[in-house]
DNA sequence: GTGTGGAAATTTTTT
DNA sequence: ATTTCCACAC
């Protein structure tokens, strides 16, 4: 293979540079998938290196698949016998060999965040705790940042000290913990955290797997936390490492990633090489332009400026909308136009961007209503879809007995099963030590069930047992039960034909890894396999816009970028710079840079105006697009009442914003401050008096325009 | 005890 | 869009 002609120098030195260890800080579209691509492609063509010595780590799936399908395109089928996948599921590939050394059954079942949900609203009703008390979502991250952090309920419950609510909180992560174990049961946590356990008591294991990965690349490196940084460090034991980040693009602090492990990796491996890509082939100048200017707000930086030699390209569109209606309005018409003005354009050349998933609504309303093709990345997954997931307890409870999966669909279809029956069961189960499932099969009589419950519980069971014991095909298997269980009939009956093609598309799913894997598919591996597996990419060939989050668009690249919501408070998140201070704006930053440096010929940034649910107060312009700078910027649409270039900083005190004391003429639009409303909008401007919105609880309040106690902030 | 229908509430980001 | 809660019917 010769690289001359598709790489540049510095590109060519990295990807075929094997003397020592090897970090690669590449901007934003410096090429830095293509550079790990071709070195993989390198060493194994050029070099001789048996792709099973080969292991690159990416960090979502969407990269993973990315990455493996651009290696295959270059060298074919012999690419695939290297390891290209998350940290995650490489993990579990681990764990399936060697878990019974921690005690666990090889056929574990791995929880995603839906069962972590229920099995807590379990664990708060058997301990009396209330959902008010401590919200559902904070207890999970409760318990994911004291587990990733090593500390163990017992210390939790130390470090609670005579607090009641935090002892508490420690008493149920030491039930979920419990339960967990007892139940053959892993969280995400788990999977890299017992992995690590493993390593660093079993030092054969680690030999056999350093061993065999002689080559580590790990993509994303700037994301790393001190658990995956462990992690690599056990499997890297014995091989050349190259790891490829951007400081810029850390984006995920929130789950524990550390830029430091970037910055100081020649620290903790010897001989290292760095090579710095700083040359963007991705974007206009334009476009790096504002992206630059936005990322050197950051204090917390290494100076890094990329540069292109590609031409300026079309100015950046700044919309805002009278509403989230038209915000979607104005997407769906640039697309339509920029259709009908290039016969080359194709709807895959778009892409639309958002902060969270929840945003994705109104622009996905508008693309159905104009016929737009579209598809929607993340959000509802596929295996996170109601029936899919009924589905799948089903074949969980023929796997585990597992007793989340029996409350789950032990009344889905209805048999005539509630709460009270349920309890029964519970109770019986615990004084036998036995599963709710297996308590059912053995002790059906002793419950003190009516002969109706009886009977179609009998039903149920002889369903499943029919399918335990079955040597058909896995996807037979599988369609028997959920036609035995009477489940397809509910469909039928709801006439839910949607719902129904989902099933139906698990059942292709289930005989597509049976192909995949003729010598082992069992219905466990299958269970193991697809709790990781999060995106729909099974068939994405077509013509379609693509609608994400901005971290699942990360390593990814369109011509044309819609950037929505762009409101303050939502991004930035309120809730981010609430937890983080300057360091979650910074991070907020950071992701907007992301965003930004997607686009390779035009970028539109777009808002919209109305009130705001989240922040509960006027929807306001992110400060973002004020940071990008007024040069090659055009700012259309309706003009923002709560003016673009006004926003509430964090850093600042009360004094450094107050301004002119004495002001006789207002606008609407104008930021105030007020001794007992706290700050404010002018929203409208009468002879003597103002109409101003104040944040919740004060609200819409007319104030004496001249009054002392109502001070304009400056902008 | 269980089923049902309608109103109300809820949404950061990933594995 | 889905889950949760509640009142009321069977």
């Amino acid at each position: 293979m010769n690289l001359d002609n598709v790489l540049n120098e510095k590109q060519k030195e990295a990807a075929t540079y094997l003397d020592s260890h090897l970090r690669i800080i590449a901007g934003a579209g410096s090429g830095k998938t293509r550079v790990v691509t071709y070195r993989i492609a390198y060493l194994i063509e050029n070099i001789g290196v048996n792709p099973r010595n080969i292991l690159a780590i990416t960090f979502t799936n969407k990269a993973a698949n990315e990455m493996k399908s651009r290696v295959e395109k270059l060298l074919g089928s012999e690419a695939l016998g290297a390891t290209i996948c998350t940290i995650h599921s490489l993990c579990v590939r681990v764990l399936r060999q060697h878990i019974s050394l921690l005690g666990y059954a090889h056929n574990f079942v791995i929880m995603d965040e839906e069962d972590m949900k229920s099995l807590l609203k379990k664990l708060y009703k058997e301990h009396q705790v209330d959902m008010k008390q401590f919200s559902i979502k904070s207890m999970m991250n409760y318990i994911s940042s004291y587990k990733t952090a090593f500390v163990t309920p017992e210390k939790a419950m130390k470090l609670a000290g005579d607090f009641p609510g935090e002892k508490q909180k420690a008493l149920i992560y030491g039930a979920y913990e419990h339960y967990n174990k007892e139940h053959n049961m892993l969280d995400f946590d788990d999977l890299l955290i017992k992995t690590l356990e493993l390593f660093r008591d079993n030092p054969q294991v680690v030999k056999k797997w350093s061993r065999r990965y002689q080559y580590v690349h790990v993509d994303e490196f700037q994301d790393v936390g001190e658990i995956e940084y462990e992690l690599i460090h056990y499997f890297a034991q014995d091989s050349t490492v190259c790891v490829v980040g951007d400081p810029d693009q850390t984006i995920y602090s929130f789950r524990g990633s550390d830029v430091n492990y970037i910055m100081n990796f020649d620290k903790d491996y010897k001989n290292v090489k760095t090579i710095i890509l700083d040359q963007n082939y991705r974007s206009t100048k334009n476009i790096l332009d504002i992206s630059n200017n936005l990322i050197r707000k950051n204090k917390n930086r290494l100076e890094k400026d990329l540069f292109s030699n590609l031409e300026d390209g079309p100015h950046i569109i700044h919309f805002s909308g009278r509403s989230e209606e038209a915000e979607a309005e104005f997407i769906g018409d640039e697309i339509e136009q920029a259709m009908n003005k290039d016969g080359n354009l194709q709807y895959s050349d778009f892409a639309i961007l958002y902060r969270a998933n929840y945003l994705s609504r109104p622009i996905e309303q508008m693309m159905i209503r104009k016929k737009i093709p579209y598809r929607i990345f993340g959000g509802l997954k596929f295996f996170n879809r109601k029936e899919v997931k009924d589905a799948l307890s089903y074949l969980r409870l023929l796997v585990n007995n597992d007793d989340l999966s029996f409350e789950r669909i032990i009344n889905v279809p209805s048999r005539g099963i509630g709460a009270k029956t349920l309890e029964k069961i519970q109770l019986a189960a615990i004084n036998h030590q036995l599963s709710d499932y297996e308590t059912l099969c053995f002790y059906s009589d002793e419950i003190g069930l009516s002969a109706k419950v009886k009977k179609s519980l009998k039903l149920f069971v002889s369903a499943l047992e029919k399918a335990r014991v079955s040597s058909k095909p896995l996807e037979d298997v599988y369609d028997e039960l959920m036609k035995d269980v009477g489940y397809y009939d509910m469909l039928k009956h709801d006439q839910e034909d949607s719902r129904m093609d989902n099933l139906m598309e698990l059942k292709n799913s289930i005989a597509s890894y049976v192909k995949e894997n003729p010598e082992n598919a069992t219905l466990e591996s299958y269970l193991q396999d697809i709790a990781l597996y999060t995106t729909q990419d099974e068939g994405t060939t077509g013509d379609y816009v693509s609608m994400m989050s901005i971290h699942m668009a990360k390593g990814l690249e369109f011509k044309n970028v819609f950037v929505a919501g762009l409101s303050e408070n939502i991004f930035p998140s309120i809730r981010s710079i609430e937890e983080g201070g300057d360091d979650g704006l910074e991070e907020e930053r950071r992701l907007a840079y992301v965003a930004f440096t997607r686009a390779k010929q035009k970028l539109y940034l777009t808002d919209s105006q109305g009130f705001s649910f989240v922040s509960h107060s006027p929807k306001m312009t992110s400060r973002f697009v004020d940071e990008i700078g007024n040069n090659h910027v055009e700012h259309v649409g309706a003009k923002n009442p709560f003016k673009t270039s006004t926003y509430i900083h964090t850093n600042e005190s009360i004094e450094e914003m107050i301004g002119d004391n004495h002001v006789d003429e207002w606008k609407v639009g104008d930021l105030v401050m007020h001794d007992t409303f706290g700050k404010g909008v002018v929203v409208n401007v009468h002879d003597k008096t103002l109409d101003i919105a104040f944040s919740v609880p004060y609200g819409l309040k007319t104030l004496m325009a001249g009054h002392k106690a109502l001070k304009r902030l400056m902008n």
